[in-house]
DNA sequence: TATTGTTATACTCTATAACTATA
DNA sequence: TATAGTTATAGAGTATAACAATA
């Protein structure tokens, strides 16, 4: 038999780990089911326009998705003509994906609703103390998720 | 033009929305990519084993998913032999799902490899300080997914 | 050899639509 | 009418495998 202290706090970690999984499951539905354009694609125009263009390997690093899933994404939305790739004069393996003028477009039409109404739910279901608790959290399960 | 504040306010929520989708995207890729069960299937066992037997409306309405979608899962866990269901004599639409004994045992297994590893992760890159700061801002992301 | 990127394919997850049975 | 549950179907999202081109 180990310590009771020991067995309680794998209890209580396997209990967070449960709630973890659930609270993450919850909110990826919710944000998928958003009206807009699909929560990968928006993701990934959000961040170039956050960050500047960057290659297929690079936004699948950022994403920590493998880079033949990254493609299909980058794939659709060039599809959509919403990026457009710049081959990179240095290396001619690599291209720069950025935004097109209408990839901008649809990103400040979303932003006018409110990026898809996350960013409406932090102003106005959070106080200022519970965004700086999420802030600080945040990195934390990026943590959990890079082990 | 606006107040500076408050655009600044607001470009804050909007990078914090930001790395809210990323950051439970990488999350929940990271815990599906997990061997074993699905991860879905997986959760489900997990709420009846913590919570007890429920019917397939409770167990949507605690993952905040549709009834429908959870009916697959259920079914699935059936199929697999890791689940039953008993009626509810009072109400004859309704049934409760419980564990069966290969249930328990898959679950036991999974517990043994320290609950598909996130809880190991918990206890080895957590400390306790970052662990109760979680379990505050787990409540947050339920809030905003639950809006 | 290693890296960047691609297409083909398959699986998981979850939604909507349409339905049956019971309350 | 409302609720509990189901099956059918479709789409998003992502992985692995296999490959081509460049470094």
């Amino acid at each position: 038999m180990t310590t009771p202290t020991r067995n309680a706090d794998e209890q209580a970690s396997a209990e967070l780990a449960h709630d973890v999984r659930e609270t993450v499951g919850r909110l990826v539905r919710r944000l998928r089911a958003e009206p807009g354009a699909p929560l990968a694609q928006t993701t990934v125009l959000a961040r170039i326009d956050r960050f500047g263009p960057a290659s297929v390997s690079d936004l699948a690093a950022a994403e920590g998705m493998r880079p033949q899933s990254m493609a299909q994404t980058v794939r659709d939305l060039e599809t959509a003509g919403l990026v457009s790739r710049s081959p990179d004069p240095d290396d001619r393996r690599r291209a720069f994906v950025s935004l097109t003028a209408a990839g901008r477009e649809l990103l400040s039409a979303t932003r006018a609703r409110r990026e898809g109404r996350l960013t409406e739910a932090i102003e106005r279901d959070l106080d200022e103390r519970e965004r700086a608790l999420l802030r600080e959290a945040l990195p934390l399960l990026a943590r959990l998720a890079d082990r």
